[in-house]
DNA sequence: TTTGATTTTGAGCGATTGCTCAAGTTAAAA
DNA sequence: TTTTAACTTGAGCAATCGCTCAAAATCAAA
């Protein structure tokens, strides 16, 4: 090798990662990528292929971080619920600020590729569901630590999470509702620890 | 008057409204809609005056059609509540298959419209509102009719009810979950009355 | 230092975008 | 009829799109 590559990948990709979530794929033009990543068209193109190209390893970039957030969030609760309460109270109020926006970056991939047979499309399914087998261990972890009855497949739980979540999500996504979040947040977990 | 114009203004704004749905604002372009409309640039931009007025037209006609369809299924039904489910029920089964999207495209317009002084994004927060002030007076009546105890307040129910349909319809906008749909919405309306 | 494979640069291409407007068509009023 | 204001048409404009590629810059190895 006589040469390497001087930008940072990782970092790269966790800013186009900001800017699509925040804007969606089709309203993101290759300019607005150039100035936020700083690198110029043939850098790009050589290093992501395709403006598609950087759009999934962004997308599954962004999805890595959701799970390294969790995780963090479980190391520092006694138990898996409470962790995951944690995470959630952390998304939709303190993050809420920062974030390009309070609707999951998946979501919106899911919300805006409406053809079936597109890539990104099955891209956001595939990762919805590896999100959702990630969620599956971790109830099923919590029921064998009796944090909650095992009445309900870790599945349905996981099931029930998303939904909510992503519910919740989708409701916070709009200024002057903000004292709702907490009570809202308690009902949920509330809620799953009845079913 | 000499002339008058020849489409159908309610017709065209339909056809307009299922694309939008479909594939959203910026994925559609002028010529899909020329296609779907049947129409030419010139009459659409005398109708309309922009994309974004034709846009502005169809979001509002969508949230009327869904008003109207819980108009409907309130008065084949002997109570508020059990017209909601089968609204619900209707919207997230029985529709799928003939919907351009499982996702509502309310939801759809609010992710979209990333840019808080955008018109279409107050548009979506707007036209939301009224929708859960709906909601709010139907809950209204469903308590007065004691179908609901009285210990939570109207606007809350209303929140709880779009959370759910919201969280809902984001998680059936994938293939293979069908069969999960009715026990999920079932499980949304047991809770609801226990709050 | 020189070499030379590799990476970066940015002007600019062809395609598509939202939209305009002059010309053509229509039909109620005169 | 003829008139004429309203409506429809579609070629095509300016802007922007995703992307290419020849030239310049870079730096480990010789």
């Amino acid at each position: 090798m006589v040469n390497k590559v001087k930008f940072e990948r990782e970092k790269v990709v966790r800013l186009a990662s900001q800017l699509f979530w925040e804007k969606g794929f089709n309203a993101t033009s290759t300019r607005d990528l150039q100035d936020a990543i700083n690198m110029r068209p043939g850098s790009i193109y050589s290093a992501f292929g395709s403006k598609e190209g950087l759009y999934i390893e962004s997308l599954k970039n962004y999805t890595m971080q959701i799970e390294d957030q969790i995780k963090s969030c479980l190391l520092a609760s006694p138990t898996i619920i409470g962790g995951l309460q944690t995470f959630v109270e952390n998304v939709i109020i303190k993050d809420k600020k920062n974030a390009p926006s309070a609707i999951c970056m998946l979501v919106k991939a899911n919300c805006e590729f409406a053809d079936e047979d597109s890539g990104l499309y099955s891209l956001s399914l595939d990762l919805s569901d590896k999100f959702e087998a990630y969620l599956s261990d971790l109830f099923a972890q919590a029921i064998a630590r009796e944090e909650l009855k095992g009445e309900v497949s870790p599945k349905d739980y996981a099931r029930f999470f998303k939904v909510q979540f992503t519910g919740l999500r989708g409701y916070f996504n709009r200024p002057g509702v903000e004292e709702l979040a907490q009570p809202m947040i308690d009902q949920m977990f509330k809620i799953m620890k009845t079913l």
